[in-house]
DNA sequence: TATTGTTATACTCTATAACTATA
DNA sequence: TATAGTTATAGAGTATAACAATA
């Protein structure tokens, strides 16, 4: 019969505050960088990123990039539109499944990466690490990739409802 | 004549990836509480919340919350402007400044904000802290909150481009 | 029937620049 | 002259719902 003890402490919420605070203010500083040095929205540097570095063939499904980075499909088809006709990568159906559509990032598009990456860089540097030490640094990504993991595994996500079952 | 160190290393780059990635699932999630329960968008939320909560009078000059909610000032009179149409705040000229707009909560904005603030709470804990004890959310605290000074110290705001000097 | 992706639409939010008024 | 705030405007991004095509 307790209520679900519903506010959070003082250090939980300096945390939150700080976070939402960090991630905002870092976010404007980024995306500058981004328009200026490379005409890029933030979510457009994700999905190129997500494309030119983190994935083998340079190639994802619209679903699992919807899934990672964005929030609803729609949101996804409109970015890989304007993505595609800047050059920076083409969508084509998908090979296995005929429903689906592969995007894959152009030469261009890893150009645009390359160029953009270094200054991205600097000012994360300058803004989120210059306080913090190394093990600092590493103290936080460890307190925050358990929590990135927790959310993407109970998700909220607008997109797809249900996964699976 | 070294090139300025121009990449970042391994847990660099985890946390900027998982600091992001967090931010933004969680923004999102708080939107959604906050559309439902108190037809609030985040940062009038956070407009509000300021006034409500971190303000002894329930009062603030737009430039003060200009610097400390939003990016730029007009940006800051269209949510001032909603708030007000909405009830949930005056604006007044300031006293001693006949320049000045002076922004304060109404009743029916503190009612508002302690409507919305319990479930606001469930979704950070449920999100955010349910896989941290406490020692990790104060040592999270403790590390974001240097780098949020360092932020606002060092400070990349379009608003005003120079405070003082 | 369920899933993938697109489209049409409507809406929210933001920034820039020009403007007014006060210091 | 500089600062505080507003306005007009235009652009970027998003979500919802309806839709077509494939599984």
């Amino acid at each position: 019969m307790t209520k679900p003890q519903s506010s959070l402490d003082e250090s939980q919420l300096r945390a939150y505050f700080a976070l939402m605070d960090v991630a905002g203010l870092l976010k404007h500083g980024v995306e500058q960088q981004l328009r200026d040095v490379g005409d890029l929205s933030f979510v457009q540097f994700q999905l190129l990123a997500r494309l030119a570095l983190n994935s083998e063939t340079g190639s994802e499904r619209m679903t699992d990039l919807a899934d990672g980075v964005v929030y609803s499909r729609s949101a996804l088809t409109y970015q890989a539109g304007l993505l595609e006709k800047a050059g920076l990568v083409t969508r084509a159906p998908s090979p296995d499944d005929e429903r689906g559509v592969t995007v894959t990032v152009t030469d261009a598009g890893r150009e645009r990466i390359a160029a953009v990456l270094p200054g991205h860089a600097e000012v994360i540097r300058q803004q989120l690490f210059e306080p913090l030490s190394d093990q600092q640094s590493e103290a936080l990504a460890d307190l925050l990739s358990p929590v990135r993991d927790h959310m993407r595994a109970a998700p909220p996500r607008s997109a797809a409802p249900r996964r699976k079952r």
